[in-house]
DNA sequence: AAAATCATGAAGAAAGGGCATCAGGTTACT
DNA sequence: AGTAACCTGATGCCCTTTCTTCATGATTTT
């Protein structure tokens, strides 16, 4: 299958008799050129319906107004927010926007800078995959000083900049809900440990118990690799603890709802034996039986802000050096944790 | 912000002493040079880290490997699928993906397909917005004979390869469940008229309809603009009927997850007073209370034969004579619709 | 008043950006 | 001399931009 013929500069050119200098000055408007000349030229293009070739275009000012984005997966409906909001905004810019998913492998995701790289776009916006646990590659792009950003699964160290949430804080939100709600008993159902979030939620969860004297009991944290079948395991672990809980914190919404529906399934009540709580606000927790409290993270918004940062430092309107942007999140009380004792 | 140099073929060139097209041999690995000259460029290309400038190689042999991928919006879980399913294969069969979303909006839609085919894609796939009712921007790209195909939103009319779901089935087996447990009166929720979904979804609800000798009745067929306001007027009118309905079908998911959420405000019991059932298999429907008995559509699996035809057609593997892909869809019966009677 | 100079406006020529490739050109060997 | 084997130069892809050129009419000079 083959392309059909793109109108190109020289072919007005020549129609019109004039050079192709002559046309690039005319489609710019630049003031060096009789208006008559202009117009003349401005309405063959139109006639001919030329469209700038943007691929020479960018070869020839070596920048392609293109921006890349990696994220684990674009099925998450918290990622596709986020992409939702770059793309807006980036359009709004004048900038293009090529999607990755790494599918939370490593390799896939140095594959997809590679890539991204080779198509030389003017800088990246990245979330870490799951499996990511060493950053040569990041690095390798900053010593290049190829721009990017990091968003919601950041690596700390390295000194670029940064948007995330609020994680301690809205973990902190949360256990405190719990407790308000007379739970002293709290589990913490984390992903695996060298997660970024993992840990920043980890932070919040025992601020929250340290307030109310209960110190931390390493039994009282549970980890889970995330899939379905960890999540029931985890499941299947609380109810075989003792002293037994009155309420269980998970990481991530899924975490929440695989534990609910796994409970459900046994005859156990949530929120009358279990509160539970999760985090993300994904729009499956809000339709669940009971519905799920949870703390909502606008990803349209952390999108939004990291494309607007990156873009205002490409276009020289913000300074180069590197700034955190942290976003608060919010509590949103449901039924899942209303507990009456 | 500026980004770092890239080491080009010339400068690789300079350093060994050999000319620019040596190096471009020696790295496609042409026949035609010394093993040790080749050796040697290969690798001072690796020490040098050289990374081939995409731009300038699409420039000179007039594809770029990217695809242009165009969906109403990214933050639906099916349309999510969808380009998860095609970035996947795509990537597997060495293509890039730009991904762009109308937002519902035909404008935005043809402004999308202008910036990438700027940007000089080879093809692109595209689900059409909901507002288009117009189709001249697509015989343009026609016209000018850059490849595509349209998936699920298709226009029928236009001679280019398309996938679907068989939506009329998926409408009949749906209605004919209904049927089977003993519904009668059973509403189908359309949403626009114009719609394509909405069209053969009707023709299968009508055809189980038929076959049970029930004559279609226009008061059953209610028309929602799909917003929550527009679901919530719907599922306020069916409480109106008279004859009372005993079964409603929406045409997606989420306008059945909110008539549910309605009607269980308003303290009316499904199945019991209404079967209910929707279409598409959204993640939501597995989990309200009751689950949701609905079609199952595997929008990665559209995603990747849409990919995998449309590559095929381009790589000549396969004809340019446009073909339509119909995928089979699945019920899902659960329990909104069983009803007992 | 005629000639020389200059300023200005308008458009062309050409280079350059990185790569691929056709058509030649050097060697070294038979 | 003929022929491989190996390498190079030039050109083109499409666009931007700097440098030049060429008129034209205005200003100055003689």
């Amino acid at each position: 299958m083959k392309k059909g013929h793109q109108v190109t500069m020289k072919e007005i050119a020549k129609k019109l008799g004039v050079s192709v200098s002559t046309i690039s000055r005319a489609l710019k408007d630049s003031p060096e050129l009789h208006p008559e000349t202009k117009r003349k030229i401005v309405e063959m293009a139109k006639e001919m319906n030329y469209q700038p070739n943007l691929l020479a275009q960018s070869l020839r000012i070596s920048r392609t107004k293109t921006l890349g984005v990696i994220v684990p997966e674009i099925t998450s409906h918290f990622f596709a927010s986020c992409i939702s909001g770059i793309q807006d905004h980036a359009n709004k810019r004048g900038y293009n926007v090529m999607i990755c998913q790494s599918n939370e492998s490593i390799d896939q995701e140095i594959a997809n800078i590679k890539t991204l790289v080779a198509s030389q776009v003017d800088a990246l916006l990245i979330s870490l995959s799951r499996e990511t646990n060493h950053y040569e590659h990041l690095y390798e792009l900053y010593s290049r000083e190829i721009p990017f950003v990091l968003f919601d699964r950041v690596h700390e160290e390295i000194p670029v900049s940064k948007v995330t949430f609020n994680d301690a804080g809205g973990a902190y939100q949360v256990t405190h809900h719990l407790l308000e709600m007379g739970c002293r008993n709290i589990v913490y159902v984390s992903g695996p440990e060298d997660l970024y979030i993992s840990k920043k939620r980890k932070e919040g969860y025992l601020k929250a118990l340290t307030e109310y004297g209960i110190k931390e009991n390493p039994e009282f944290i549970k980890i889970s690799d995330l899939t379905e079948d960890g999540n029931i395991r985890v499941a299947q672990e609380i109810l075989q603890m003792n002293p037994k809980p009155d309420a269980v914190f998970c990481m991530i919404d899924p975490v929440a709802v695989d534990v609910l529906t796994y409970w459900k399934s046994k005859g156990i009540k949530v929120p009358e034996e279990f509160a539970l709580a999760g985090f993300t606000n994904n729009p499956t927790s809000a339709v669940v039986e009971p519905p799920l409290t949870t703390v909502s993270q606008p990803g349209y918004e952390m999108g939004k802000l990291a494309v607007s940062h990156l873009l205002d430092q490409l276009d020289g309107l913000a300074s180069d050096d590197p700034i955190s942007i942290v976003l608060d999140t919010t509590l949103v009380p449901r039924k899942s944790s209303q507990k009456t004792i």
